[in-house]
DNA sequence: TAGGGTTCAGAGCGTTCA
DNA sequence: TGAACGCTCTGAACCCTA
């Protein structure tokens, strides 16, 4: 798994996790981790049910937790091929020996052909499996006391195998999760956009993708998907838990952009031309940005923020060294450096009032609205309004609600702010391949990750926008007038409406000229 | 033809009719029948319908059931060879016997056991089982009693050699309840809200449901419905019918657009959304406004009355406490934080008034006509008359009365505070999801738990409507007016109707968007 | 042959109107 | 009131291509 780590997924915060469980498979990666926001609440609590699952399996994680990251990773082109040359049962096959096998195996001696046919990779671990994952691993997740359906399975299941046990253990433990649809656990009928699932699921998946609809479960999205309900389930659950085996809507074709069949390996290979820049990005944001506000506001915890100005560190120390950070950032990645030193620099003063506004409203206390200053203090609307930021206070809340409810991960407060970046006053007109690129990257990036919401990205450049819009203000009520305590009234003298007009012709003036 | 009777339509509940008939094996079909309900109403007659239902199937199985597991395990080789160029079969079973076929048939020599035993899976057992298999294969999950054991599935096969009179009247008589409406014993149309009934009696259980209309039996409620009185036979003795037979009133969708449809199984978790939403406002209720007006009134108690103006304490302490109760009623419930601080603000004051009256109108006494207020006092309609709320004395003791024939619970007062605050004016308009969601609580648990009251809801509705009309005037006499001594009646200008404009504007302007 | 896409009866809900 | 119908979603079977 090493390197799957470190080349696609290695950036992501379920790195850690990974690097816990060291599965055998490595070779090639074939399947590519779907949404992360999805997965992560499942991620910490299934870990060891997941390793439970992957020795019963002989080696193989369960067909339906492969879209987790951490699976996605061990999930190897290998265990692939093993799986679909060596044990690949479909409807038919399955029902075929299930009524079958009593008689062939037993009576009828010379079916034995028939019988190495049929038989898969043994191995010593899955004596007993069959009876556990057959039935529960797609149910056992689901609300215990819902238990009509799931033990009549067990039961049935178990009656059936009773007089051969040994040679159906044998037969078709080795991939139950084959067998069965991965989402409903009803018979499957294949593989269909990257997991072993019934026709039904397959046509369902398709069809929402198609539409592009997009249905929320109504009743916190713990709902079971069986095969008997799966008509008439919640389809917003029955929709995320195809994402969750690991269905991929770009292999709907006509869901892709380009419209030609692309296998998972083409998704693969895809993914690595906008995940090396993301990831470039990602590592380069943490390191600098991100790390030194975690930093800072961690240490203002220790410091007596008895201090008169809530806003004097953030002038003196928050914004200067932010501004240093941005330079680290930017000089971290490679797309950037076409840009030359003074370039970056003007482009860097260009978004640092931007780049102090987001970092700040980041830290917004959303049950007593206030946000938290790299002062120390929480300051809500009303206490906003006693400093000098007084005429933005509800722009600066409102940014704040934003953020909070747009709830970027790392990762996209890394894009976002490249992509703040790349749209400075000059940057975008002179570079405009510079700020395709990173849209591009983030695009791909909400696509995959943020599938469920198609209007993430519509929302986070909304608040880019806003930011923007506020952000000159913000600089000049922070840096134009030191003497706060004067009255603010006089102050504003027109800027409500025409805020940006200072900073703009300021912008205009230094903007990068063309170079290389 | 034996055998394509027996699963051609054994399985639906037309099965009966059409076993009457024997019809010839003719010519192989491609299975273009056109859709029951529309083909429906040209022939009245069910069983010429069906008849032409066979020949133009030319006696395929239907589409939906070829899939079942114990249903291909049914499925014979010999009868694939007679069907091969009509039936239609599963992805895999196609692919597998055209691939496989050469090598079982061919290559292997000992094929032709494997054959004999596909053709003729002759056992004692078998005799009598797949009359019982097919219609209950469908139909096992709709009624629990229904128990059909999915092993002696397996077992069958043999009715090819039996005659078709045989099974196809055991087809229908071991399941009668699929043939006719459980409720008129009339011939059903399909399955209903979960049970198979006939159109009239589908009808007849969404609209008591959508309307929420209740009947009761007038003779002991042991009527028997039949098809012919059932139009006028007892409606309650119906519709309790309806329900003994398994409807399911949920399964009556009342807000959704489509054939949206949800089952049994979904009931549960849906019960369990409503109840977590319930038990949120409940546990909120009852720790903020509720303990908070029974500390109020227990503390009365104890402080001598002999305040000259009983009204005194409501201004001064009880309306502003309750406010801030009710802030905190509303801060604990999930579903409500998708206001802004500010629009929640808004809609407690918005609720203020009502909320007052409400919680002073519940401590009636009856037997004196009285009320008690957070002065202590009992007034009766004298007494109030006596006040500066004279002229909406009546209006107030009505209020009383209401509440007092209508003796919520703590849990609907809970109830129906959430829903007063969520039809708060602006409120209701722009978050109706909130409205929608507490209603929906709301009516679920009074189909819950006031099942017997259907009027329940509706009175609350009422009582609801009737505070709201009358709190305005209440708040104004309340607070408007300082000296109640004066005469009151130029006081209402006309602020009945016109009471909660500045809300509305209020919340417009700044309804938060886009929330998570 | 695997796995894309397509087809179209069928299930079942809601609505209509005589 | 309920027969008839309109509607949407479903999925088993099928078609097609790499
Ligand atoms: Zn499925
Ligand atoms: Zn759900
Ligand atoms: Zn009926
Ligand atoms: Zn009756």
């Amino acid at each position: 798994m090493g390197y799957n780590a470190s080349y696609s997924y290695g950036q992501n915060w379920f790195a850690h996790q990974n690097s816990i469980h060291s599965h055998p498979n490595t070779a090639h990666h074939s399947s590519t981790a779907s949404s992360f926001n999805t997965s992560l609440p499942l991620n910490h609590s299934l870990n060891s049910h997941i390793d439970q699952l992957y020795f019963q399996n002989g080696g193989n994680y369960p067909q339906n937790y492969a879209a987790l990251p951490m699976f996605s990773q061990c999930y190897t082109k290998k265990s692939f091929m093993k799986h679909s040359t060596a044990a690949r049962f479909s409807d038919f096959e399955r029902r075929f020996l299930n009524s079958q096998r009593r008689d062939l195996f037993t009576e009828i001696p010379s079916v034995h052909d028939l019988h190495c046919h049929f038989t898969s990779n043994l191995s010593p671990l899955e004596n007993k499996t069959e009876e556990v994952l057959i039935p529960t691993v797609i149910s056992d997740q689901s609300s215990s006391q819902n238990s009509s359906s799931p033990q009549s399975l067990v039961i049935d299941d178990n009656a059936q195998n009773q007089p051969e046990a040994d040679f159906s253990v044998g037969d078709f433990s080795s991939s139950p999760e084959e067998v069965v649809c991965g989402v409903c656990s009803g018979p499957a009928s294949g593989r269909h956009y990257n997991a072993i699932t019934c026709e039904g699921c397959k046509g369902f998946f398709r069809r929402v993708v198609i539409n592009g609809s997009f249905y929320r479960c109504e009743r916190g999205g713990n709902c079971t998907i069986t095969m008997k309900n799966r008509r008439k389930s919640c389809r917003g659950c029955r929709f995320q838990k195809c994402l969750d085996i690991g269905m991929k809507r770009e292999l709907c074709l006509r869901h892709t952009r380009n419209g030609r069949k692309r296998t998972v390996d083409d998704l693969f290979e895809e993914e690595q031309t906008w995940k090396d820049l993301q990831k470039q990005i990602d590592v380069s944001y943490q390191s600098t940005i991100h790390s030194f506000v975690c930093r800072f506001y961690a240490e203002i915890s220790n410091i007596q923020s008895a201090n008169s100005d809530p806003l004097a560190d953030l002038r003196e120390k928050f914004v200067i060294n932010l501004e240093m950070e941005c330079n680290a950032m930017v000089s971290g990645i490679g797309l950037f450096r076409q840009l030359s030193y003074y370039d970056q620099n003007c482009m860097i003063k260009n978004c640092i009032d931007d780049m102090t506004l987001l970092h700040i409203c980041k830290h917004y206390n959303y049950s007593q609205r206030s946000i938290r200053w790299p002062s120390g203090h929480y300051m809500n609307g009303e206490e906003l309004k006693l400093t000098k930021l007084a005429p933005i206070a509800d722009q600066i809340l409102k940014l704040a609600q934003l953020l909070y409810d747009l709830n970027p991960s790392l990762s996209e407060y890394a894009l976002m702010t490249s992509l703040r970046f790349a749209s400075a006053n000059g940057v975008r007109d002179h570079f405009k391949g510079i700020y395709d690129q990173v849209f591009q990257v983030f695009k791909e990036y909400c696509f995959k990750y943020r599938s469920n919401d198609s209007k993430f990205i519509e929302r986070a450049m909304q608040i880019l926008e806003f930011t923007k819009c506020w952000s000159k203000q913000f600089y000049e009520l922070i840096w134009v007038r030191r003497n706060f305590d004067q009255p603010l009234n006089d102050n504003e003298s027109s800027n409500d409406e025409t805020n940006c007009e200072t900073p703009n012709k300021r912008q205009r003036q230094d903007s990068p000229n063309s170079s290389p």
